[in-house]
DNA sequence: ATATTAATTGGACATTTGTCCGCTTATTGT
DNA sequence: ACAATAAGCGGACAAATGTCCAATTAATAT
């Protein structure tokens, strides 16, 4: 039984977040498209996100907008792929430490607490990228960004799983408590408790932490 | 001693959502901003909101570009400006059942599960205009948008009620508290768990009843 | 090697957003 | 009534996003 099926997720998960594209990419457009990644993270870093624009990006690599746009059709997307290889390591270490808590026996709820304080210091690291990813990335009626299903698949497994192990009720509309806990991570409101309300990463966490703590079964 | 000072607020309340602006607003000025308004909310009807620019809005007011964005800075605030009625109907009503609900001692907990409940049919009913008001319009930092300064304020108002009657635990944070309760109610999110996940506002009510109800001291 | 095919390129172009400023018009004081 | 003045007007202009397609170039098959 691999890390993955411990709590209901399959190698899906991963695949979906990482969509390595068609098999072959033309050697050069894998070229300009590592000239763009270096370029926007440059040009980032040095004037930070929102002062940046797509014509200045493909100026910086050298590249037609045209060429750019080919490959990341906005900002947002361009700014998910930069995240890309944190994302994946984010997700890697999230697995093996709850793996991990498994193995221990460590009780779901506390592996959820886990993620979720886990979750708040990534979010604090990537508060800009993550921000111009959810404002311009589109998604349709029944289309959800891929983060956001990653979030939810893991806060998924581990509710269920603290529901078959009799931690919390078992009548509850799951999905829909995952998505209310996920809700305060979501990156548009995640920089309205940050900087619109001054809120320190650790508040937020212990207040998560406690509306968790709170779904333990009485008993 | 005023309904609004029950739970907390003041006239302030209303006067940050209705900024009636300078005393004076030349007449001139002001059937223009009508004008705007109701072309504004005739095409949003015809077409959807997504697929009416700015540049449309001002041909079919028979206004240049420069008056319409000299009233509203972006198509966010004139969502705004066009919900503004709506928005101080639904205040009044919720200011209203408080005021009852206090007097018939109603649980403050209770309060704010109706509170909720009611706030998600005003989403339900204005999710485009939400979404496109919270995506354009710019909060520096230190900045809060209206409409949310007021679920905060009920929220917390709400929440200190409940405290003060020992109906929950007094040594919690509920400025976070607060918001990680309204975090569903945002209008990006609310729009992902609507259209994201095809959630009925029904579920997304009985979820957040069921977090609140949890809130309730045990004894 | 060479021809064929399919993907890639880059800049011109269209669209939309937002700003600017000279001109006009309502209001206020005399 | 009539200046004086401040507010408002609107279209031209700038900037940014996103689209398109003729020309090019890499990969594949012969």
């Amino acid at each position: 039984m691999s890390t993955l099926e411990l709590f209901g997720m399959n190698d899906l998960t991963l695949t979906i977040l990482n969509p390595d594209l068609p098999r072959h990419e033309r050697c050069d457009a894998q070229a300009n498209r590592e000239r763009i990644l270096s370029a926007a993270a440059q040009l980032f870093a040095a004037q930070g996100v929102s002062a940046v624009n797509m014509a200045d990006i493909s100026k910086a690599a050298k590249v037609g907008q045209g060429t750019l746009y080919r490959r990341f059709a906005n900002k947002g997307e361009l700014c998910l792929a930069l995240m890309d290889h944190q994302m994946a390591t984010f997700q890697a270490q999230v697995l093996a430490q709850l793996g991990r808590m498994t193995q221990d026996h460590t009780a779901k709820l506390a592996q959820l607490q886990w993620f979720l304080d886990a979750h708040i210091h990534f979010n604090e690291m990537h508060t800009p990228l993550l921000c111009e990813a959810s404002q311009s990335i589109y998604f349709a009626p029944g289309t959800r960004p891929a983060p956001y299903i990653w979030q939810h698949m893991t806060v998924m497994g581990l509710l269920r799983g603290a529901a078959a192990a009799h931690e919390i009720a078992p009548d509850q509309d799951l999905p829909v408590l995952a998505d209310a806990i996920l809700a305060p991570l979501q990156p548009a409101v995640f920089r309205l408790l940050r900087d619109g309300n001054g809120y320190t990463p650790e508040r937020i966490s212990a207040t998560l932490q406690g509306l968790v703590r709170r779904l333990y079964i009485k008993n």
